[in-house]
DNA sequence: TGTACATCAGTGAACGCGCGTTCACTGATGTAC
DNA sequence: TGTACATCAGTGAACGCGCGTTCACTGATGTAC
């Protein structure tokens, strides 16, 4: 019995969409497979988001909201690091759409407005750091180590290049993150 | 006067290749595309790769004989970072197909031993830090710790999301890699 | 409670496209004698 | 120097496919009176 109007198919084409790219990358999601998932017409995702690019746009927002929830959480510079890494495996399709702005419509106000919290959230951190707390120079210089070391640490972890630690994500971003030196 | 034997075909479609990705992404590559750009018709390609995925693991594995080299010449694990990255902005189409395995033959032979030389180089370079020549686990870890970093810079360069360092590659990735601390 | 109407969500048929792969072929090259 | 033959590189026609997008449509919902 199914209803004609479907009532949260935006809510459930995004997080059809992020299985599917779990699943099988992003290269290979197709609009129609995605109206297959959710049991719909191929067309009613484009009617949702307008097109493929758009459907891509609504899925980063909603990463890089979640991403700048969870580093305004962390309690320290480190604990961010340890957020990002853990974001990054629980939420690897966002992740993933996150940094190739080539596939989404990166201009979008939405888009921009979500990015640069999630980035200030980020650098909040940075200075709270106790050696680097005077300098803003050093202030930026740290934050960018720290975001290199969990954004490569994440992404070298989903893409299966780590050697197997014997730990959970957590532990061993942990481990990692621990060797930033905030002096210079 | 086209020769009907190229001659060098195959070397010529791996550049080719690699430019194409530059301007437009490895997944907005095709056999067919290439084989316009090299002059010669559709079905080449295929003869000298096999497959799509053929073609893509002989650049996989250009790049990573190319970053085993570049690694092996650094004098030190700091240099060793940065020629990490200069490598990865220098063959960004190169890099951007190494880490996404599932696109190419992960378990082909050659390439499987190109990636294992490109990982000793890295790890031999973490012996020759100063504080953690004594004990294994440490060599280990900031290993991974280096490689973390040095991978998010280049990953984050490449995808457009740093802001803007005024100064070249080289320059800000020493910068951020001599924030690392081999100590525990 | 009932009716008219506007709005919006989702449909389904149709389009044109570029793609990867296959396959029998042909042209060039090198080697044996 | 010449000829026969095997080998290999590249051709071009053909195939079937899934895709994104468009568009006139229909069914459901809510609101005004």
């Amino acid at each position: 019995m199914k209803a004609y109007h479907h009532g949260d198919l935006r809510r459930v084409l995004l997080a059809e969409a992020a299985t599917a790219i779990e699943e099988q990358g992003v290269a290979n999601l197709s609009l129609r497979e995605l109206a297959r998932r959710a049991g719909v017409s191929h067309a009613a995702p484009a009617h949702h988001f307008g097109d493929k690019a758009g459907l891509l746009t609504a899925l980063a927002i909603e990463g890089f909201a979640r991403l700048g929830e969870a580093l305004s959480r962390a309690p320290s510079f480190l604990d961010g690091g340890v957020a990002y890494v853990v974001f990054a495996v629980e939420n690897r399709a966002h992740f993933e759409v996150m940094f190739r702005p080539e596939l989404y419509h990166a201009d979008d106000p939405a888009l921009v407005e979500a990015r640069n919290r999630s980035g200030a959230a980020l650098y909040a951190g940075a200075e709270q750091m106790p050696d680097a707390a005077a300098d803003p120079g050093l202030v930026r210089a740290t934050g960018l180590a720290g975001w290199s070391m969990a954004h490569g640490f994440a992404t070298l972890w989903l893409s299966g290049a780590l050697p197997d630690m014997g730990t959970s994500v957590e532990d061993a971003a942990r481990a990692v993150l621990r060797r930033l030196n905030p002096d210079a």
